[in-house]
DNA sequence: GTCCATCTCAACCAAATGGTTTAGGACGGT
DNA sequence: ACCGTCCTAAACCATTTGGTTGAGATGGAC
C-alpha cells in the first residue's frame, strides 16, 4: 500500500465492497449495523473495511452513545480524479500532436521511399 | 483484487511505481529496458509491474523485435473518473439537500431552545 | 555461426490483505 | 443493577503482493 496518501486512497477504492460503502455513504451517513446487514461477511469484516476506508480519509467514525454513524468525506475523492484527468490529458495532448506529426507527413508525400521505421520518442 | 475491473484498475493504480509508470508513459511509448533504468528495482520487478497495468487494461505491449514498446491506453482511466465524480456529487447534492433543510430549520426560529448538537460540516 | 541485448519465466521469500472466531468494553433502557 | 445492543480488539489463517535471484528464449549485429 505504500503509506502514500494517494496509494492509500486508490488502494480503498480497490475493492467492490469498500467502493459499495462509499456508493451507501454517498446517499447519507449510517452506522455500522445499518451497513454490515447489506453484506455476507462478518460485521466486524465490514468494520475492518471501515478501518481502510478511514485511514484513507474517505471516511469518518462519529460517536452518539454506543453508535458510531459513519460518515463519507466526499472531498477527499478530487485528488483522485485530478491525477486521473491529468494524465489522460497528456496523453491526450501527446497523441493530438503525434496526430499532427502524421498529417504533416502525410502532407509531404514528395519524396515516397524514406524508410521512417521508429520514431517512437518526442517527449 | 477481486477480479472485477474496477477493482484490478484502481488496485493498478494503488502502487507509486505503477502511478510513475503511467506518468512516463503519458509521455510517450517506451520499451522495459527505458523505463526500468528509472527505479531502484529489479529489471524484473518493473516488468511484473507493467503486467499489473496491462492486467488492468491500462497498458499494451508491443513487438518489435526483440523490443516491447509500452503503450498507454488513457482512455482505460475514464470509467475511474467516471465512478469518482459520480459518487463525490450524489454527496454534494445530498449535502446541499440538508443545507436547504438546515436553512428552513433557521429560518423557523420561533421556538428557540431546540438542542442544534453537532452541525460540524460546513465546507 | 557466435555474441550481446532485451525481455520472460519460475522459484522463492517477507509482508500485507481480507476474511474468520472469540472475547470484551461501553451505553441505553427497563 | 442488570441485560441487550453496538461496536472494538486480538489472535489466527489463507491468499495476494511486491520484491529478489537465476535461468532461459528470442532476435539483431557482426
Amino acid at each position: 500500500m505504500s503509506t502514500d496518501q494517494l496509494s492509500r486512497t486508490f488502494a480503498a477504492l480497490a475493492d467492490p465492497t469498500r467502493r459499495d460503502l462509499v456508493a451507501r455513504l454517498s446517499l447519507g451517513d449510517a452506522t455500522l449495523g445499518e451497513l454490515a446487514g447489506s453484506y455476507e461477511m462478518s460485521l466486524q469484516a465490514v468494520s475492518k473495511h471501515l478501518t481502510v476506508l478511514e485511514r484513507a480519509g474517505l471516511v469518518t467514525r462519529g460517536q452518539a452513545g454506543t453508535r458510531r454513524p459513519v460518515h463519507l468525506e466526499a472531498d477527499l475523492l478530487d485528488p483522485l480524479t485530478d491525477w486521473l484527468e491529468h494524465y489522460r490529458r497528456q496523453a491526450e495532448q501527446r497523441f493530438q500532436r503525434l496526430d499532427a506529426v502524421l498529417a504533416e507527413l502525410a502532407a509531404d508525400e514528395a519524396y515516397p521511399g524514406t524508410a521512417r521505421r521508429n520514431d517512437k520518442e518526442e517527449r
